[in-house]
DNA sequence: TATTTTAACGTGTGCGGACACACAAAATTA
DNA sequence: TAATTTTGTGTGTCCGCACACGTTAAAATA
């Protein structure tokens, strides 16, 4: 029945009193060389571990987040992260964390500008965002970096970031699994398209990264020739424009048997095409999106790949209040797992995405 | 800056003291009614929330959790929930969670018995194990009602359970799941067989719903010809024994293309199989462990179906402390994800077993 | 040497809540 | 009606820690 040291143990324990152990916990200054080593030594013997409770209750600062998002109203893929960061919140806040929203038009990096202005104004404690607009994104991280700011990216990464860290999925490495899955549905002699449903596609690093890696797969990880090629598409909100691109290509390429939508969007595809059509095309995609779940339960799309968008707010905002409270520093990447979701096993996704620990 | 609504403000504002509040939040009855709902009311109104931190520390009482485990010498599987439970340990430690650890002979219901007897003298607070023997699991389950001791379950499902909550994996549907995957590698014609290496695999309820998922995917989902066929075999622990076993299997049907290996032993096959003869056999076994992992990565193995081991343990502990100190009660089944594993996104998952959220 | 400064340390209070205890008023009982 | 018990309520202490403040003795300065 141990019971946990507290500073009182390490104080009676030394001989001095728990003030001077407090000051030694927090490098405080003002405590002879000599007493700090015996306190030092003292902690270590007795194992002590902070009390973080007791300690979140008696430091009274509060600390304040901003959460820079795209606005969800405008893409429903949005509101994942978000909601992960409100139930990390929900876990946090009597640790003194509260976080404010700042939401950006999705598709307007002149908005994104302004509404970081914003965000750097109410001079937070830390900022969460994804930084969709490599240029803009790195503007921010400066300002950032300058003004002190402890900041967490995710989603789309940018590198040499002076981010503290970043959260989300390894875009290549998404692409090479992106081109395994396709592979089981391909014959030799087959072609493969890698299709970009994005505006300024060609300049996404991320959408770069997933190329690659899906063309590696098939340069190097089997015997299958297939042949692999590239499509961007910008106005891909418009159905029929789609519509009339995809028939195109496939009149031109007789033998595509297969698509990888690099973003959340392949239920775009899927709505483009005859049914006929779209049943002797593989696709994979990404994402758990209400419109793509219906195309994988009836086998129009293959495989979605998780990136975890919902851990992906979650984890982030945890990892920015152990940073600020614990002084804990995260990993500088951290890499989400991509689940490769058929639906067999989406069920179980979806469960989880609710479920995230709450507590403590 | 909204700051938090305390039982002083409640106090105050409904002209009690903070005890009289604290009386109604606890149900300790002693309290006019009508001052009661007066309290109810204002708290509603104030949308008061417990401090949980301010709440644990004035708590003072100890929870002691029995954790009744396999001993995990005998089977490195086991290893995994184990050292999820010790990371939920150390999360909710500070709020008076201590957790004693009783290792039982995972081959030996009897000695099972003798160790839950144990556990029972210990009177714990809370029980956590996973019920492999049926009727000894059960036999517990029924002494932890009696004694109203809240249990959890995992790993192994046990019907109509008095148990809090059962955490793991859908075992029917794993073994839909498992069907899927054999499915791509397999041609018309083909057979397919479901093995247990197991003792006492035809009493064993989760293999036969793995089995019984399995053979509904052939049956129902697909249009290819599949036979599908079941062996078991006691003497796995052999290699020679399974060998030959497997052997005879294959000369007996030489259209057998894959194997179903319904644990995580299915390293095992490979390492009993010459590498020729593995190269044209697909496998679909459970579980990240090392020597599985090890042929997943020369394609031996085909897939690995995870079944989050060391999250059951985690959270099963974490619904154990909700039920204990908010009396939140779990789900009574928490179905984690079967994440379909490659060596394209292996990694991720062992990233993710070693950062499990450890605060807060 | 007298006085100020400062390094080094101790004390006390409060964070929000749980609970033991004290105590008065109301309800029973004698 | 007096004595006793039963409600109903307030007060105070403590949980472990952070921090403001107070105290002391040695060092620096006048």
């Amino acid at each position: 029945m141990k019971k946990n040291v507290t500073i009182k143990d390490i104080a009676s324990k030394a001989d001095v009193s728990t003030g001077t152990v407090d000051r030694v916990l927090h490098n405080r200054g003002n405590v002879a060389p000599e007493v700090r080593e015996k306190i030092l030594q003292v902690m270590d013997e007795l194992g002590y571990e902070r009390n973080l409770l007791a300690s979140a209750l008696a430091y009274k600062r509060v600390f304040r987040i901003a959460l820079l998002l795209p606005d969800f109203t405008k893409d429903p893929y949005w509101e994942q992260p978000y909601s992960g960061t409100q139930k990390a919140l929900k876990a946090v806040k009597h640790y003194g964390i509260q976080a404010d929203t700042f939401l950006f038009n999705l598709f307007d990096p002149e908005n994104f500008l302004e509404v970081a202005a914003r965000v750097i104004a109410a001079q937070p404690d830390g900022i969460l965002f994804p930084p969709i607009f490599q240029k803009e994104g790195k503007w921010l991280l400066d300002i950032c970096a300058e003004k002190n700011i402890p900041t967490i990216t995710f989603n789309t990464n940018i590198e040499n970031s002076s981010a503290l860290s970043y959260i989300g999925q390894d875009s290549y490495q998404s692409g090479v699994l992106a081109g395994r899955l396709l592979n089981f549905a391909l014959e030799d002699g087959e072609a493969a398209m890698i299709l970009n449903l994005e505006k300024g596609a060609s300049n996404a690093r991320h959408l770069l990264e997933k190329e690659r890696g899906f063309r590696f797969y098939f340069e190097n990880k089997q015997r299958k020739q297939i042949q692999v090629l590239r499509r961007d598409i910008e106005s891909f909100e418009n159905r029929d424009t789609l519509r009339a691109f995809l028939m195109t290509q496939l009149e031109a390429f007789p033998n595509l048997a297969g698509i990888f939508v690099t973003n959340s969007r392949a239920y775009r595809v899927v709505n483009a095409l005859d049914e006929a059509v779209v049943n002797r095309i593989k696709i994979v995609g990404f994402d758990l999106l209400q419109e793509n779940l219906k195309h994988l339960y009836d086998n129009k799309i293959n495989f979605l790949i998780n990136q975890n968008p919902v851990e992906q707010g979650y984890i982030g905002l945890m990892d920015l209040f152990k940073f600020i409270f614990l002084k804990q520093e995260p990993e500088p990447i951290h890499y989400l797992p991509l689940d490769i979701v058929v639906a067999e096993n989406v069920q179980y996704y979806l469960n989880k995405q609710e479920s995230l620990e709450l507590v403590v």
